[in-house]
DNA sequence: AATACATATGAACAGTTGCTCATATGAAAG
DNA sequence: CTTTCATATGAGCAACTGTTCATATGTATT
């Protein structure tokens, strides 16, 4: 058996409490890699042009202004963490969004920053 | 007049609305500045005890397993963003959660990665 | 096969982040 | 006033991030 920490300013009754909720290891880092994604003023630009239509690379970049590589690397991110989908068609590559919880998350963060 | 840009691949008629719901620079830049916040799993973990009980800083340390000075530092990030409150009684100083969008936000985050 | 176009990717660089360590502030007790 | 306990904070450092630049991959056209 492992010694326990004293625990000598918070309540059993407590710990045991917050150690029943807390999410695990892999989760809790899972979940911080999923914001860190939100948590780039690009990344969400291009989420917003996702919410209107579907679009290939270069019309991303032409419509936030940036170059086609700045865009395609922020579009890996995006793919990595499932935020996103693609499609090809031709030469032309088609991104959009990949589920609801984008826009729910966004609109939330969005409401805390307005109070 | 400033020369417009010729959006050879993106309709028009899809730049407007874009540019329609596209939040503002600064908006933007707050947007990303919060989800950063999220994006660390010390900053998620000590959300998450809070979620149980307000709690002093060598506590939030204790059931951490961390250096006061380390959650110090992330209080304040949280602090900065509005996420906690924090109240002092004597020499201790509480801290508590701010508003419901924390936990919302969370939970959003939590189904998106369960998928 | 050669060219053109759309996209992806690796290296490099500056800027940022999270922790540690040492120290400062601030309140209560002696 | 001095000591003690709780917390905050600044400097420093290693690790990470977002962009640029150059180049590779992949598809269609000639």
């Amino acid at each position: 058996m492992e010694p326990q920490p004293a625990y000598t300013h918070v309540h059993q009754e407590t710990v045991r409490r917050v150690n029943e909720i807390m999410p695990g290891e892999e989760e809790l880092f899972d979940l911080a890699e999923l914001f860190k994604v939100f948590g780039d003023s690009t990344r969400i630009r291009i989420l917003y042009v996702l919410f209107e239509s579907d679009m290939c690379v270069c019309g991303i970049a032409e419509l936030l202004g940036m170059t086609q590589s700045a865009i395609s690397h922020q579009l890996a991110v995006l793919k990595k963490a499932k935020l996103v989908r693609y499609r090809r068609e031709g030469k032309t590559i088609f991104y959009s969004l990949s589920d609801d919880h984008v826009r729910t998350i966004l609109d939330q963060g969005m409401e805390h920053i307005e109070e």
